[in-house]
DNA sequence: ATAGTAAAAGACCTTTTTGTCTTTTATAAA
DNA sequence: TTTATAAAAGACAAAAAGGTCTTTTACTAT
């Protein structure tokens, strides 16, 4: 469904989140062992998401990354869109370079409500919704 | 949706059946040119269909590709399968090494419905009742 | 103040995907 | 039976994705 950098993302956020609900802040070493992603790989991921604001940081002893709690909860596909862009969300199927109702290639018709049911899904799920879902033992048996 | 692999397999073969419906059969450059696909790279995907047996193919003067006739239609998830294998079909969104609803991820409960949605849908749409979707004027705008 | 800690930044590397080029093999038409 | 033609094969290269390592900057607790 989503490529690595995406993926590390939601898992990662979900984590802090999830840490940030028992006034935990992880660090990245941390998060980046319990979700298990390449520790470097998630820190230019986060970094990603702190330009965005999507999360804060701060640096120094005791430091990690947290969530604003006065901002509205984080959606999935803000997420999807920032990493995959557009095209990942609502592009066509069968290649065409615009997904366009009065230029429908041969799979739009059946394609575009299956699209749509995907991008509800993503817009409503968030990662407080998601880490809310989470389990003590957080850590998945990932790869 | 789909990688440039899979996307070019699945127009290549439309346009290979497209024409057989006409009694012609097209060489690769012919394919490759209308649907806007590199010719060798296209060469290698249809290389592969035909040691599949999704396709034949004639070497020499005249020569190209053709669907067998007598054989049932090809499901478009047969090619899906070939290219980008089961986790494409049947994998975790969240990056589980396994989708399994004994131990579901966050997204699961929701993903599960939209995922078969998209396997059945392109386990009832083949090639062939693509192609008959297909316009005379072949050639859409990709890229 | 300063020492230790953790994020930020950026150079660099590996693998996968995508695409190109050249040679070989098979076939059919003339 | 030759010749043109088209698929098959495989070496090579560019670009994108995924991942690692080192240095710099900022902050905080002591
Ligand atoms: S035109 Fe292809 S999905 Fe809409
Ligand atoms: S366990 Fe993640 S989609 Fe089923």
């Amino acid at each position: 469904m989503f490529n690595k950098e995406t993926e590390y993302a939601i898992r990662g956020l979900i984590y802090i989140q999830f840490q940030n609900d028992l006034n935990l802040i992880p660090n990245i070493n941390e998060i980046a062992l319990n979700i298990d992603a390449p520790q470097h790989f998630m820190a230019k991921i986060l970094q990603k998401m702190v330009r965005q604001n999507f999360i804060n940081s701060q640096k120094g002893k005791g430091g990690g990354f947290y969530f604003d709690k006065t901002k509205p909860e984080l959606p999935l596909i803000e997420i999807i869109l920032l990493i995959e862009g557009d095209k990942k969300v609502n592009g066509c199927a069968y290649g065409l370079n615009k997904c366009d109702n009065n230029n429908p290639c041969p799979l739009h018709n059946q394609y575009v409500p299956i699209r749509e049911a995907i991008n509800k899904l993503f817009s409503e799920e968030t990662i407080q919704s998601m880490a809310a879902k989470s389990h003590i033992d957080f850590k998945a048996p990932f790869v």
